[in-house]
DNA sequence: CTCCAATTGTGAATCGATTCAGCGTTGGTG
DNA sequence: CACCAACGCTGAATCGATTCACAATTGGAG
């Protein structure tokens, strides 16, 4: 059924040699014989498979990605601009999403270094990073994404979430207001963690604000009604007056909540703002002020770290402890109508 | 460098057979050889090779998955549901998206099957099936997804974007609109025109309805803000009473256009309905009304369908004409305040 | 004590593309 | 005219897991 090398030489008469380099070095050989070949290659119908090249070559030509929730916005945008570079040296994403729970991380892990893909971005769920050292000393480079490295054994592209935190925080505090609530989770999830103590550092900084932590099982909208009706539910006087949410899906899941039925006015009643600025967080039933990341911009500097670092290793083969890069970006604030009225609705153009 | 089963058999003192069979058929040997062979792995720190695996059994354990864009919720729900059903089976999905690109459809399909793949679920982009076919004659099934098969060379999983469209427009008829704009494109994408064509007949079974195609480059939150900045640049009397567009994504876009400088009110001078319903709908600047499809259940749907087929194939092996299967599903009005003031959860914008 | 059957385990052949040492030709140089 | 380099091509070896016909061992029945 398959049609094999070996079929397409037979019928172009040349060696299974010969057809091997004209598919990869066709420069090696004459143009009569290409165009045989190639002729060969269509009448038969020819595919190449991979598996076998793969199987020569030892390693696979893809990437494997990890990320916390594929419906987030902000990690297609990753998996887009890890696309991109991946791309410019012919390779492919394989995209996994742990949908914030450990098992299926693990299993994206166990398949991805079965798959011998060349490297793994990942997002990691906690700090479970044995596990990740175990697969880069068995030769699979691992490249840490939206999530600094604590120490120098993985590379790692990140923006710094401790910033963006106090971000957030000092603008709620520029526009005047003290009760915070901050909402997020799970705990065990870093990038939650890093955001509030960022929040805090703001808070502790500001005469007279308090924060409170309304804790989630996730960062989903679904989540963030939750968290919103909660706050809704209460009396208007226990409630805070601002809230930030750890990531835009949150904030847009507190926004619904508190706006339904009218209880509760934004910005007015309370100001909200989210984190990441997805696309859509522009177009919420008010427009939500967010800290930007360049989510695409991260996505391709991964790939761009782990390729220079299979490279390396490539030349290498010296297993040594090579010293890790570590890039990380520094995130953006954007005002919009969740927490000044009258700004501008409109995103800013690229 | 990387430990192979002759490595593992040498270890545990058995022949590499024993190894494989310890892996894929425990059963077949003895409790004390597995355990030893256990123990050799675990040593060894042993991972198979799923490239060798794979170039024995003649195809990976996966399945393609092609989609006009990865950034539309609509189409991570329906990759969503296809993961579930494929891990049931112990599958894996690859997802490729086309960015609504010829040539991005094309080399995913290509790798796709380099990489002999079980099948692959495609959204097609235009009416160009002579690929699929010659494909799908190669051996590879093939599954249209969201697109229902023309005649019976495909399975197919589909929601009758006609009857959508109809839903869509009879709606807005019945809420009192008359001027109706269709925001949709491009046309050679076969859910635009069906949905248009629905549009079309709810428009002709209501007397004094007339209605306009605004025709967009794709089915981009973008796209949708041109659009909707072109109809807000007109004077209020050529302005359409409503607008129906092909997906909540230009929807969105229109949506934020219109509003901006509170030039048009929606739903007050402009009605808006979308497609799709994404959860991003219903937290829209006014939550949008909407089509639903079932995303997940399509995307289970197709790779159930995909099974069921490859399994057959395996039994057969007669390449035969075989009757592919249809799957429709119905889709269904969802009402919000971009149609309906009071529908809404909320108070209405500036 | 034989004999047969069931149970375990063996190891060479296989999948298909790539690689590489090496062979035969050609053409240019001294 | 001898010599050599460059070129075009060959074909066997290789990657690593799986398979399968067959060998070795064990146990129970007769």
């Amino acid at each position: 059924m398959a049609v094999s090398v070996r079929e397409v030489a037979a019928r172009a008469a040349v060696s299974v040699g010969t057809v091997s380099n004209v598919l990869n070095r066709p420069d090696k050989v004459s143009p009569a014989t290409v165009e045989r070949v190639h002729a060969a290659i269509r009448e038969l119908g020819f595919v190449r498979n991979d598996a076998a090249r793969q199987l020569r070559a030892g390693r696979s030509r893809s990437i494997g990605l990890v990320v916390l929730d594929v419906r987030n916005p902000f990690f297609t945008d990753v998996a887009r601009g890890a696309e991109d570079r991946a791309a410019e040296d012919g390779m492919t994403i394989l995209l996994g999403n742990s949908d914030e729970n450990a098992d299926r991380e693990g299993s994206y892990l166990d398949l991805f270094e079965e798959q011998r893909v060349h490297g793994v971005l990942i997002t990691p769920l906690t700090d479970d990073l044995p596990r990740l050292e175990r697969l880069q000393g068995r030769g699979t480079p691992v490249v840490l994404v939206d999530r600094e490295a604590a120490d120098r054994r993985f590379s790692s592209v990140a923006v710094d979430d401790v910033v963006g935190g106090e971000l957030a925080v000092r603008h709620l505090a520029e526009i005047g207001r003290r009760r915070i609530a901050f909402v997020g989770g799970p705990m065990a999830i870093r990038q939650v963690t890093d955001r509030l103590e960022g929040a805090r550092r703001a808070v502790e900084a500001t005469p007279g604000m308090t924060m409170e932590v309304v804790e989630t099982e996730s960062l989903t909208v679904l989540a963030g009604r939750a968290a919103g009706a909660a706050i809704r539910e209460r009396a208007a006087s226990d409630r805070p007056d601002a809230v930030f949410a750890a990531n835009d899906l949150l904030a847009m899941g507190v926004l619904q909540a508190l706006m339904m039925q009218g209880t509760v006015l934004v910005p007015d009643d309370i100001a909200l703002i989210g984190y990441d600025d997805i696309d859509f967080a522009a177009a919420a039933v008010v427009p939500l002020s967010s800290i930007r990341q360049p989510a695409a911009l991260i996505g391709y500097t991964a790939v761009d770290l782990l390729l220079k670092e299979a490279g390396e290793a490539d030349g290498d083969e010296g297993e040594q402890e090579r010293e890790r890069e570590r890039v990380i970006f520094q995130p953006e604030l954007v005002v919009r109508g969740s927490t000044v009225p009258d700004a501008a609705s409109h995103p800013s153009a690229p």
